[in-house]
DNA sequence: CCCCTTTTTTGATCCAGCTCAATTTTGCCA
DNA sequence: TGGCAAAATTGAGCTGGATCAAAAAAGGGG
């Protein structure tokens, strides 16, 4: 359905079948410590993840992990963009989130058990991924309690967004969805006067985590562009009206 | 749009804002040392939960906490039949989940931020919970580090079920839902010979729970015991070939 | 800057599932 | 046990969004 090609047939390997190199230069690691991950960590401990930590590169479309790959580690976001989806029973793709700089994920790894990807991952651009190994962050938290703290708080924020999105997805009208989730992605500031938005995803793959087709996202947005609440430049959206946007959607 | 009559109306307010009397009787609290969460305490430290905990007692239809409401605790279920349900914008009452003897729930709020009931909690007939205060396991898992992994596990696997309920959602033919919800509540055993279930919930609140109508639930249901895949008697459902079930759902 | 591929848009048709309405069944309490 | 309210079923349209098809726009590499 999706009109992307599927990925399997690009690519023979996901990055984490080949062979990789440890980081070699210093990068922009300083938004690492804005992570509630870490950002609790002693510097000595920080070092330590680092460490035993790769950077890795991605180019476009291609795959970090598959689902159901044993998980050995997890993720963050150097640069670039990725998205996370999963391949449902008729192999059509179902993109269930997109990923930026600063952005953690796998990181349900750290205890999961046992550890399989829920999901595939793969980068939308050519994209920096710090892999972190799980044993290394585990090793942190049986030796330093202090820091389970952090990560229990960071799971419990987790699972209130996954409950967001789950209500999200069960509001039934494509044109809600679409609505709520445009204005997820207005910043806490703009929620009133309105403002400038980027979508995170190209539009066929926000369609799909929106569990719609292209054609109507295309034709919705179409259809908000003609009431004047939304304008339209590429992927940036100019949100005229956030307030009348909520009340149409009930 | 579901036939049950809103909550609000028969009841002015959630038991957590009326005087509670602390538990009185011992009764069956042996399956609180089966959840993960409990199983690891140390037996001083479950008692010390316990005298710090209440039990409450539930009618049918009665209302243990509302959304948004500030969280002081969470809660284990003894007896009886629960469920989660959030009231959407425009009113529409939409089941999240339905909670069994042995089930934790709201267990999020131990390490939320600000700590805020995200959904309703109400009885479906005479229930008992166990009250426990979120400070109470705050303290255990200050005072005593080696928890902290239970309860990291026990959250990382709910947000991995969580990630299972959302892919089931975003599954956007009603028959598919229903047929995995059904398959779901099939015992891992009886995943291939068939077996007997019982919904966890009335018709019309499974119907809400998988975001469909009551009428489209009942048409499916109809039709797949006209194919002679599901028997129905009451509330008890008779699979009775869930691998001709599961390869119709593709 | 042009060509070719990928993505997006637009048009036309169709059907799953919602809605409204009426009937039957179930469960509960006097 | 009968009576009543809640829940479940069944019927008959209607419509939102999927599907198929094709044209237009965007993007990327030479």
């Amino acid at each position: 359905m999706a009109t992307i090609q599927s990925v399997e047939k690009r690519y023979e390997k996901p990055v984490l079948m080949a062979a990789n190199r440890p980081f070699e230069e210093d990068g922009d690691l300083t938004s690492l410590q804005q992570h509630p991950l870490f950002s609790t960590l002693a510097p000595w401990d920080l070092e330590y993840v680092l460490h035993h930590s790769r950077r890795v590169r991605l180019g476009h479309h291609q795959l970090l992990y598959r689902q159901d790959m044993p998980a050995h580690h997890f993720f963050f976001v150097i640069s670039g963009r990725l998205r996370l989806y999963r391949l449902d029973a008729s192999g059509v793709d179902r993109t269930l989130d997109s990923l930026l700089p600063g952005d953690c994920f796998a990181e349900v790894m750290i205890y999961a058990d046992p550890a399989r990807y829920a999901c595939y991952a793969e980068a939308l651009k050519n994209s920096e991924v710090l892999m972190i190994p799980v044993k290394v962050y585990q090793e942190l938290l049986e030796g330093n309690p202090s820091y389970a703290r952090a990560a229990l708080q960071h799971y419990a924020m987790r699972a209130v967004s996954r409950f967001h999105d789950l209500e999200i997805m069960t509001v039934q009208s494509a044109r809600d969805r679409l609505i709520r989730y445009l204005i997820d992605l207005l910043p806490e500031s703009a929620r009133t006067v309105g403002g400038e938005v980027e979508l995170p995803l190209p539009k066929c793959l926000v369609a799909s985590r929106l569990a719609m087709q292209p054609e109507t996202f295309s034709r919705i947005l179409a259809d908000l562009k003609s009431s004047g609440l939304v304008r339209v430049n590429r992927s940036k959206l100019f949100i005229t009206d956030p307030m009348k946007l909520i009340q149409i959607s009930q």
